[in-house]
Order: structure tokens, then C-alpha cells, then sequence
DNA sequence: AGCAAAATTTATCATAAGATAAATAATCAG
DNA sequence: CTGATTATTTATCTTATGATAAATTTTGCT
């Protein structure tokens, strides 16, 4: 529980009481590579922390797998298009390697909001820095060429490719594998 | 107010004296055609209503102007990448025809989060639902080609090309004024 | 109304990325 | 370790969109 203490406390420090009663609706997932974590079809009730490994968010469109995002240690991960709305989601979340994550529930944290204004206000910031990051990657994707996005993603996490299958990377940056390896080709 | 408080009521309704308060922050805008409700380099204070009028947020990309979101009656607009991080931003808020707006004092706002638990309900509702609409708009512009998005864009908005001007459509499709004419000529 | 400015369309040529196929390299199971 | 599978690269050809320029239409001003 450590890992992710220090994690909220980027956010908002929360009382011991606070702690205690997140505490009891986590539970540790030990989890094997290339492993769904959560799988399509099913609605989101738990947001996960990694405390090692590497996830992926994706789904299908047309027959093809596409790539939504990456995340890495010391983050959270969950598909909030479902956890928002209830609705079940179309998307699944992948473990690229060996894992290890704590998984929180989220109807128990709903409840938990009513009692304890501070986690309410955690999971807000938590949310509100994530709604910032996919308002950046939208123009991102938007004005910037394929060769841009892949030096950008090099640059903000270097150790990607050292970790994540190329074909994986493609599909997050809006091209297909052939496009990534003839860009990564040119140098 | 009494739109704003029956959008409000969409997400979460507030008590009395909640909405009292929020109505002590709030201030009515009236705004001419064309102007900028909020320009570029300053940060984020006010969280705007829409009660009459359209939006769009815009920024600058290689001198070229660039339009991120449209935005129309009952519905709230702010740049959230500077609301979030208390950072200046590099987008501008224009009116694009005559508009009436509420203006909420987003400072005060946050302080009033500590009084009024229910008001922070409130916005974080509010902000997960544009969270989800962001996710889904990253889906949109990384795998549908221009044309698709734009037959997208008419379902959801199907006045949107009697209010807006086409240049300011292209960009926010990603897609040149040229092209989008292209695509347009097609049918 | 009538002119000027701005918006939109049309045309031409250039280019980045897609589709497909095949070759090579890396990984994994037994 | 070795063969089989999977991942990556290379090659060729096609296509959607960009860049630029010019023509046309619309809008706004006085």
C-alpha cells in the first residue's frame, strides 16, 4: 500500500482514518504477462494501480486491435468511459508483462466519497490531471505527423520500447506497423 | 440562472443554500459576435455557461489557428488544461455569434468546495462526463478518416453548419479548409 | 445597392501513410 | 536446441490529404 500512499499524496494527503478505509477495498492482483486484466464487455468496477509492469488499454475497430494508451509503475489505470457512465465498456485492459497491481473497487469508493470528502477530492484531482493528459494527446494526434508522435512518445517515456511490442506502439500513434517501422527506418 | 440550475440538476442536485452560493459567484456576460470571451496567456478563471450563442476554443499551431471544441446553449466551456493546473494557456474562448453567458468565478468556486461538498459533486460530475467525451474524441480523430468524422460531427450537430463557419469546422476535424471542401463536393 | 473583404470551392501537383505481400529476425514451446 | 510461431522490416503500388493558386460565392460595410 505504500507505493500508492505516495502516489494519492501527489494529489491530495489523505487523513489516516481516510487511508484505512480505502485500504479495505483494495485487494493485490498478481497477474501473468499478455494476461487480460479486464476484459471487453464487462463494465469497469475496479481502478487498478501498477505497482510493476506495464498496461495497455484496447479495443477493436473493424476486426483490427488498436491500442488506447500505455501505463507504467506508480500509476493508475482504468477504462473511464465505462467507470463514468456504468455502461459496459468495449475495451479491455492488457498486462504487457508480469504484474502487480493493486486493484480498488469502485462502487465501494463511490461510497466511500459520502463519508470522506477528502477521497472524493483525491480521485477528482486524480481524474482531472488524467482529463488534462487526454486534452494534450488529442492535439497531439490531431496537428502532429506520425515521425513527431513517435519522438514525442520516446521522449516521454523512454523505456517504451525497451518494454512494448512495436506493433502495440503503431496503433497508439494512429499508424499501422509498417508506417512505424518505415519511420523508425529513416534513422 | 435558472438554465444553469437546470443543468446543474443533470449531474447533481444542489441544496438551497448551495445554490445560493454558487449564484453569488456568478456573474452574466454579454459578448458580441466574433469577440474573444478569453484570449490567449491568461489563466483560466471563470467557468462559462452558454445561454445563448456558440463557443469554440482555438490556439495556434505554426501560425496556423486551430479550432479544439465547439460548444452551444446549455452547456459549459473552459480550458481546462489551464483550470486544472492554474497555468496560463496558450487557447482563446470565441463567441461566434452574439452570446449571452454566466461567467462562474472558478477560484471562488474551488474555496466553495470546502463548504459545500455537494458543489464539488457537482463539478466533478460535470468534468467526468467532458472527460469521457474527450476519450471518445481521441477515438474519433486517430481512426475515422476525415470524411467519416465529418458525417460525425453533422449527426451530433446537425445545426452545427448553420452556426459556424466551415474554416473553423476543418480544423477542429484535423483536416484542411480545402479538404474538407473536397469532401463536402463529393455528395 | 454596390464595393471590398472574407469564405468557400475548384484545380493541379506533391507527399505521407495505407494495403498487400514477401523477406527477415526474434521469441517461445517442447 | 530446434522448429514453429510471431514480430518486424522491406518493397511496391495506391490513395487520401496537404500545399498552393486561382476562381467563385458570400458577407459585411457605408
Amino acid at each position: 500500500m505504500n507505493n500508492l500512499i505516495t502516489y494519492f499524496n501527489k494529489y491530495n494527503t489523505l487523513s489516516e482514518e481516510a487511508n484505512k478505509a480505502i485500504s479495505e477495498i483494495c485487494k493485490p492482483v498478481i497477474i501473468k504477462k499478455n494476461q487480460d486484466l479486464q476484459s471487453i464487455g464487462h463494465t469497469c468496477r475496479t481502478i487498478y494501480f501498477i505497482k510493476k509492469g506495464v498496461a495497455r488499454i484496447y479495443y477493436y475497430k473493424d476486426e483490427i486491435e488498436i491500442t488506447e494508451c500505455f501505463a507504467f509503475e506508480n500509476a493508475i489505470i482504468a477504462r473511464v468511459e465505462s467507470l463514468f457512465t456504468g455502461k459496459p465498456s468495449r475495451k479491455a485492459i492488457q498486462m504487457i508483462e508480469d504484474s502487480e497491481l493493486i486493484g480498488i473497487n469502485s462502487p465501494k469508493l463511490f461510497e466511500l466519497y459520502d463519508k470522506f470528502p477528502e477521497i472524493e477530492r483525491l480521485f477528482r484531482k486524480i481524474f482531472e490531471a488524467a482529463y488534462v493528459d487526454t486534452v494534450n494527446r488529442v492535439e497531439s494526434i490531431q496537428f502532429h505527423s506520425a515521425e513527431e508522435r513517435y519522438n514525442a512518445l520516446l521522449k516521454e517515456s523512454p523505456n517504451v520500447l525497451q518494454r512494448v511490442p512495436l506493433k502495440y506502439i503503431a496503433s497508439y500513434l494512429g499508424i499501422t506497423q509498417v508506417s512505424l517501422s518505415r519511420i523508425r527506418g529513416i534513422r
